[in-house]
DNA sequence: CTATATGCAAAACGTTTGCATCCCT
DNA sequence: AGGGATGCAAACGTTTTGCATATAG
């Protein structure tokens, strides 16, 4: 999903929900899913500092207010993967993935499974539940040292989808 | 691990780092491993209350604090399975479970499939890491009515009905 | 035009911290 | 006695909200 097409997806919901598609949305929208950021999950003060440096009158609250109306329109997911701060990641209709993050480096790593899935769904049906949603975060340590900067040394991309580092 | 287990442990974890076991601690200690509400994963306040029930005198931030001392005696683990809250868990050492909550009355049922856990190492490997700790929680939702007995929904306060809304 | 959106600053929330006092060991 | 520990309230960082003004459609 590039920077255009999000914009018009979350035009199309607004819309449906009788709201605008005002400038700063827009501003919002294109800094959130800027193709040269989407590898990262950022924090609300992050991207706020993002749009701020193309505008600088934006402001905190629109910030929140548009996040969450992105959120709505499943434009944005909020995880919360390490332990305190609220991250947002663009959201690809149709797409999932869970994380991984290295306990060493906090690089965060995307990744997804079928299998896993299919068990997941298995064990809310034994419970009488059908799954709605789920959410997993491995905390995982490098086998060796951490080099920071590419901490996937060695892990030969196979997992498909596991959009690391790029 | 019961209630006098537990203070016993955290009282050996506070001698280890040169703390003491105050009334206090015992106290909050006892509240949070009460058998009687061991299912449950409270939150800061909830068992604040608890506590402050058996006594009046009892500080908010001294509940922090000793949470967080649980914590690093890792007699508690913090766990965010809703949106917002962070909840804690009494913690029996060796033991481990994952949680899916209800969407519709916010119960939370505690579970854990070693199948799954081996596609995590498994997924974890393929990447070049070693699983070091993982959290996984469904949101599920009934099929049909919710026609569980320990259905919390319309239980105000209690863990709020987790995501829905999006 | 009118409903919606904005920016600001204040409020609200959960959580932490400074400090004078208190209490374990 | 003395180094923790406590309770209180003020401080914190994040997120929400009230309001007067601006703007999209």
């Amino acid at each position: 999903m590039n920077v255009k097409d999000a914009v018009s997806a979350f035009n199309d919901y607004l819309q449906s929900q009788g709201l605008k598609l005002t400038r700063q949305r827009a501003l919002i929208t294109e800094v959130f899913f800027d193709p040269a950021k989407r590898a990262d999950h950022p924090t609300v003060e992050e991207l706020y500092l993002r749009v701020k440096g193309r505008d600088s009158t934006v402001g905190h609250a629109t910030v929140y207010r548009t996040l969450k109306l992105l959120v709505d329109g499943k434009l944005a997911t909020p995880n919360r993967i390490g332990e305190d701060l609220t991250r947002y990641e663009p959201e690809v209709p149709g797409e999932h993935h869970d994380h991984m993050v290295c306990a060493e480096c906090g690089l965060i790593i995307e990744f997804e499974d079928a299998e896993i899935e299919r068990l997941q769904e298995q064990v809310a049906a034994r419970h009488g539940f059908a799954l709605r949603d789920h959410s997993m975060n491995l905390v995982v340590a490098p086998r060796g040292d951490c080099a920071r900067a590419d901490c996937l040394k060695g892990a030969a991309g196979e997992a498909r989808g596991a959009g690391a580092a790029r």
